[in-house]
DNA sequence: TTCCCTTCTTGATAATCATCAATTGGATTT
DNA sequence: AAATCCAATTGATGATTATCAAGAAGGGAA
């Protein structure tokens, strides 16, 4: 956990560059320019549960998940806490906040499994963002994209009752379009899975025992089978 | 309703420029290249109840309200609303999805009031943005910043309770942070608040009526008196 | 002004969901 | 294998909110 030096830096970058090329966010930098900034690129272990930064800490970096997953909450008035995003492994997060000059965390950050992360220093970026425009356009685009997610989850929100919610959430896991029975894995624990969809564990999980009931799915686990889709989809 | 001619766009420039002026979007734009954009502007006027767009149309322009109100809603599968944005005078609305092409409105466009506006060309304004860099940061720090405010909702509606909701929505309400019984107006009517914040007009009655009832504020049809502002903060 | 229409309010009832409590299940550690 | 810990489930109960219905109030239009 701290700054590389020049022989690590290039080490570094010969065995990540390639991992960071796939994500918009690097791919459309010249070579030389990637160099620059992993110059001043940190690798960060983060255990199980640690923080990675708190609420309303003023925002320097922003990270790149390289292995595990990262939980974005913020804390509510009562206490209890809101799942913003599960950020997984390949994306980055908190870098929207780099256009705006001493901006505060709106959200904490900690580990649901031991992760590591890249951290990007928010100075570094802007700099070489200044020098190629072709890059604010992709980010433009990008955080354009982001824009119309939250829309999704306002409306999910929104949705008269948590069962809607709930099939909701399970459409979007349906990657295979074509099956007629579609299998997949919840990508992390029911608990967090209830949180972003502001319901109790214990409501999600009565949910999901009467889609069982119904024969529309089966879940064993973290396995999902969609049984009757067209049932599922008319939850809706 | 229409394009306009060499001399009316000149015309036009003259009184409602300065207008623009004032709007982060155009306040970073040369003379020439705001004249530039204007030439392909439209100024439209929009009946109360009219529709501007519907969801799921191409996007292909975008909007700045002169005068009237605009609501950005969509809707659910059980054909309820789900109002996601209302929109003032002197803001742009559906601005940020030029920067992804062929892309579709995610909300449909309805006036509340009369209401006029200009609309932009996404492909005019992606013209000047590729040839003005400095734009493109203004504009990122305005994407950043709408995220930020998509965030404070998903907040607000993941409030354990309606009487949260409302309190926090009247909190954002008071401008003069000073004053000890601050006052203010409704900005639209009771029924499409309690449509933002998700709860059904007729909670949004009662919980009105409590607080009244207990003496933390008072409303008179639109006009709204904080009377304890501690207890009312207390609320959160 | 009067009429008409929409919004707002208030009441009664039913549905939904959170909470509390206890148990089961699974995974990891010792 | 036993012990431990946390996640998930299930049941019982109470609080919250939506829904339906009916009346009051407000704002335009004739």
């Amino acid at each position: 956990m701290g700054m590389l030096k020049k022989e690590d830096a290039m080490q570094f970058q010969k065995i990540h560059g390639q991992l960071l090329r796939k994500h918009h966010l690097f791919s459309a930098l010249s070579d030389s320019d990637l160099t620059t900034l992993m110059r001043g690129t940190r690798v960060l272990s983060v255990g199980k549960g640690e923080f990675l930064f708190q609420q309303n800490e003023e925002a320097r970096h922003f990270y790149f998940v390289v292995s595990g997953c990262m939980k974005l909450f913020r804390t509510l008035p009562d206490g209890t806490e809101k799942i913003i995003e599960l950020v997984p492994s390949n994306q980055t997060f908190a870098e929207a906040l780099m256009f705006n000059a001493q901006t505060m965390y709106p959200v904490s950050a900690q580990a649901v499994d031991s992760s590591e992360l890249f951290s990007f220093s928010n100075i570094d970026y802007m700099a070489l963002l200044k020098r190629s425009p072709d890059l604010s356009l992709v980010l433009l685009g990008d955080l354009s994209r982001r824009l119309r997610m939250r829309l999704s989850e306002i409306e999910v929100l929104s949705l008269k009752n948590s069962t809607h919610r709930v099939v909701r959430y399970l459409m979007t896991l349906i990657v295979d379009s074509d099956s007629e029975y579609p299998q997949f894995d919840l990508p992390v624990a029911k608990r967090l899975i209830a949180g972003q969809l502001a319901i109790q564990p214990e409501t999600f999980s009565r949910i999901v025992h009467r889609l069982k009931e119904e024969g529309v799915i089966d879940m064993k686990g973290k396995e999902v089978t969609v049984l009757d889709r067209k049932a599922l989809a008319n939850y809706e």
